[in-house]
DNA sequence: TCAAAAGTGTTCTGTTTACACCCATGG
DNA sequence: CCATGGGTGTAAACAGAACACTTTTGA
């Protein structure tokens, strides 16, 4: 049994909300659910739950995006902690954010909050509860660095993908359009992907070819800590 | 009165530890404590204290920074929370860690630690209590990259000083040589430094000059977010 | 007069940007 | 046969890196 050291100091209620950004392809998507319990019932809010005494954050963080979407083995990242002494109508409570990133299309679903939950393009954020959009605008801002250091988009997209769905996701990420040929030719010179002789038939006539990433290749390039300017 | 909604939920001691980064003129240091309680008395530590009630975390880190050093309008980040089960010997506790930066030479210190307290040179860090080291090491990579996207010297630079002295100020942080000739054109590129009528004796025969920081091309160019690549 | 630090520009190289036409195919 | 999206290279502009000599002055 541990000691305890430090009695006579105030204690606080810790959650852990996840900002779960998802790619369908053409956009970036962030999951939201409307909460069913009170305060706040009914309005739209991030997915959280609270940290337990035998887990550490990460572990919360997983938890909760399990229970509450069946969603297993994600990217998740930790964000910032948000403390305000009223940012939480129903108790005093402090925040741990955390973001997750998710192919859409290759992820089972299959939560309990399913029934209740609503992808939402980046760009259409409705209200959410309590400070759950300075959250999100905080994910969005981290994701966007993160894109320009590490290769974001094997977490983001499905195993097969086209250049146009890589670009399209980088454009969606740092809400700006891109050079075609630029990006190409930047994302070849990267020299992760791997061309497959496939093509999706879906968009067009000629169709495009598919590829995937090099785990080896793209592994070696994240240690090298690369730079990957957009 | 606020009422409570989430009765059945576990709480946690929240703590917020303050990794203290300081510039002598010379090299960059580290703020320590001889640790003077239970568990872990008598080795080294980060600053720390308890999260309480009344207060967000912003608050509590510089509460505490000023209890323990009497040092007051620093500047302060939040870097990351830490949530290891048994990260403290002593209680489940979990630990926002803070970043601050100071110019030690212009700061007036008369906190109590402050017999039992000492600067290391950050290459010099002694091993420290609980996850304080991993903490520190998260913190000089924040530093690192701000002081490529924030010019860093305003926090830790005295108001007057000399283009050497920001130059070893940065060669501290990101730990490698610059060359003179291209730091120089560099700064004198960005135009947020002052050339003053006046000169530093202390270092060579010729004299040096001061600078200070251009408070309103300074906050004007951070504004634009710009980068710093060194 | 000389040792020690301060100050100052140019060239080279690599990276980023801008930009337009042909290709393949299903309908 | 043509409309639609797919695929490709080059030149100009810019930013980063390498590099060495002159100045000042106190001792």
């Amino acid at each position: 049994m541990m000691l305890h050291y430090y009695e006579k100091e105030d204690q606080v209620l810790l959650a852990v909300d996840c900002i779960i950004f998802g790619f369908d392809g053409k956009k970036l998507k962030l999951l939201l659910v409307k909460r069913n319990f009170e305060p706040e019932k009914d309005k739209w809010s991030l997915i959280g739950g609270f940290l337990k005494k035998n887990e550490n954050l990460d572990e919360a963080a997983a938890r909760v995006l399990k229970a509450l979407t069946g969603l297993k083995e994600v990217y998740l990242e930790q964000l910032h902690t948000y403390s305000n002494v009223n940012r939480d109508s129903g108790q005093r409570t402090v925040s741990v954010a955390y973001y997750a990133l998710i192919d859409i299309a290759s992820h089972q679903f299959e939560g309990i909050l399913l029934d209740t939950a609503k992808w939402f393009d980046v760009k259409l954020i409705p209200d959410l509860i309590f400070d759950h959009n300075q959250m999100v605008d905080g994910a969005i801002r981290r994701l966007r660095r993160r894109a320009q250091t590490k290769p974001i988009g094997f977490e983001l997209l499905p195993n097969k993908f086209t250049m146009k769905q890589l670009q399209l996701l980088y454009e969606s990420i740092l809400d700006k359009k891109l050079d075609k040929r630029n990006f190409t030719n930047k994302i070849n010179t990267l020299d992760v992907l791997e061309k497959l002789n496939e093509k999706d038939m879906t968009e067009s006539k000629k169709g495009s070819f598919l590829f995937k990433f090099d785990q080896i290749k793209y592994s070696n390039k994240v240690k090298e800590g690369f730079s990957f300017k957009i």
